[in-house]
RNA sequence: GGUCGAGUGGCCGAGUGGCUAGGCAGAGCUCUGCAAAAGCUCGUACAGCGGUUCGAAUCCGCUCUCGACCUCCA
């Protein structure tokens, strides 16, 4: 199946066929979180987009190595230059150092990444830990004429790049436009050219999170780590480069440039750009303030909730469009998704209950092709760009034969076992090993002992010693004890 | 203002020239002690106007509406 993949090239802006750099092997690099407060919903959905690409890859068997960064260094808002960072800011506010911010909000996006059963990358590398490589590949800029310093600042020097290079393909923007564009801001004379970007950058008297260099204490720019951890780890040329839409201009165009530039090479060869998950049609973002927090989700505590969502519900839920596409937020679709999730999942356990047996019912050749149809179009619709969408609307046509099965509408002898295997194997691979859609636990085993203890009770009550004997035997199996007592029918733990 | 993208049945959301995704909601049927689940059947939608074509949701043009980026943002 491998040769079939297609992948939506945002560089070319046309879907080409994906032919690794070096196959087996794929390099994937997708832009982090900046750690500096909890990530929202709207970021949660590009790294999941990520994270069935990669469990795709993994599942044609690519050796992939998956690297998405940490962004730790504080970055000044905007182009004004007064001197304090996001994480700065944040540390101030709770009264905290710059680094047990980045730890504190790293630790909860690892814990949301796993909410929602998305894998962690085989490296999360951070830009604090590459300050080194990050002065480094500035001063090669600098040695190749593509930067410039100013009083301790050093500038990418856009104009000069442009020359041999097209800054803007991949957002598809001239550099003249850019220019005349540009509204002039105060306080940044620094730069020869307002399109002109930060490398490495000046700490003012106040600001935290500070490292010697060559020009003096400062920090790197916000662009400069991605290109450095990218050609680090994956090398000059690599495979995959990923992140949200909203990244694309100016920060992958920076990232181009700098990896050019430094290393005369071409860097990702596939750009891939997800879509934004929208409130009301308007992007969700934490500026706008129609943001909201997975823990606020689950707990359905937001004022734009009805009532709570669980992990895999939402993650059903974003799934069902495609990734580049635009996903408007709200409660009806959650619901429907709730129960498409639920039906999906009734399948998942039903699947780990059937077992092939023989009832002498004829082949039914019609039958067979269609599930042979349906299983290889799992592939076509990953293969198309990992549309997501479409594979699950295959995966709930399979459903429909395999609870034809379960209910004796289709008879296990007309499908025979072979193509019996492949259903259920098809199903249970994308469902849970390409899509990452798991069986939510949702008994409280609790309860459900409440009303076995009220069985036990009545049982006793009838003198049906009987059925008391063997309730008490079969907890006992599970390590569970029953006690009398005068009051009440308890269990316990047994010792 | 510039650049780019989107408008699909009651709702969500795939689909980019002919072969009527799928989910949710709704209607009917089968099964059924009740109920649920499940299966089967049904609704024939593509913003508007014009054009190309034997044939368009899909291509072209115009209009309307919405969004993203152009400043930190997944």
């Amino acid at each position: 199946m491998r040769p079939g993949l297609k992948v939506y090239n945002s560089l070319s802006k046309e879907k080409e066929i994906f032919e690794p750099l070096n196959a087996p092997y794929v390099g994937m690099y997708v832009c982090g979180p900046t750690v500096y407060s909890n990530v929202h919903l709207g970021n949660v959905r590009t790294f999941m987009s990520f994270d069935v690409i990669y469990r795709y890859l993994k599942h044609l068997d690519f050796k992939v190595r998956y690297v998405r960064n940490i962004t730790d260094v504080g970055h000044l808002q905007g182009d004004e230059d007064d001197g304090e960072d996001k994480i700065s800011k944040r540390a101030k506010l709770e009264n905290l150092e710059p680094m047990e911010i980045v730890q504190k909000y790293t630790n909860d996006f690892h814990d949301v990444m796993a909410m929602f059963n998305i894998l962690p990358p085989d490296i999360e590398p951070s830009a604090t830990g590459h300050i080194i490589e990050q002065i480094e590949m500035t001063r090669t800029l600098l040695e190749k004429g593509l930067a410039y310093e100013v009083d301790g600042s050093v500038y990418f020097d856009v104009e000069a790049y442009n020359k041999t290079n097209h800054y803007g393909k991949l957002s598809g923007r001239k550099l003249e436009d850019l220019i005349s564009n540009t509204r002039e801001l105060d306080g940044q004379d620094e730069k020869r050219n307002p399109v002109d970007f930060a490398l490495w950058k000046k700490a003012t008297k106040g600001h935290l999170m500070r490292w010697p260099s060559p020009w003096g204490d400062g920090f790197p720019g916000w662009h400069l780590e991605c290109s450095v951890m990218s050609t680090k780890y994956l090398g000059a040329n690599f495979d995959i480069h990923g992140g949200g839409m909203d990244l694309k201009f100016p920060h992958h165009e920076c990232e181009i440039a700098q990896n050019h530039g430094a290393t005369d090479e071409e860097g990702a060869k596939y750009w891939l750009h997800t879509n934004m998950l929208t409130v009301n049609g308007q992007k969700m973002s934490k500026s706008l303030g129609n943001s909201f927090l997975p823990s606020e989700l689950i707990a359905g505590s937001h004022e734009l909730l009805d009532k709570p969502y669980s992990p895999m519900t939402v993650r059903f839920f974003m799934l069902q469009s495609h990734y580049s596409s635009t996903l408007d937020f709200s409660n009806e679709a959650l619901t429907a998704a709730q129960k498409g999730y639920t039906k999906l999942a009734n399948g998942l356990k039903l699947i780990g209950e059937l077992s092939y047996t023989e009832d002498g019912a004829e082949k039914n050749e019609k039958a067979i092709k269609q599930i042979e149809q349906i299983c290889n179009n799992c592939y076509f619709a990953m293969n198309d760009d990992f549309n997501t969408a479409l594979t699950i609307g295959h995966l709930f046509n399979l459903l429909k034969k395999i609870n034809s099965i379960h209910t004796g509408n289709l008879k296990y002898s007309e499908i025979g076992e072979e193509v019996f295997d492949k259903m259920i194997s098809t199903f249970k691979t994308f469902t849970v090993n390409v899509l990452g859609l798991v069986e939510e636990e949702r008994i409280n085993s609790k309860s459900v002992l409440n009303i076995l203890t009220d069985l036990y009770k009545e049982a006793k009550d009838a003198k049906d010693y009987d059925k008391v004997d063997e309730i008490r035997a079969k907890l006992k199996d599970l390590g569970l004890v029953l006690k009398d007592m005068k009051t009440k029918v308890d269990w316990a733990y047994e010792e």
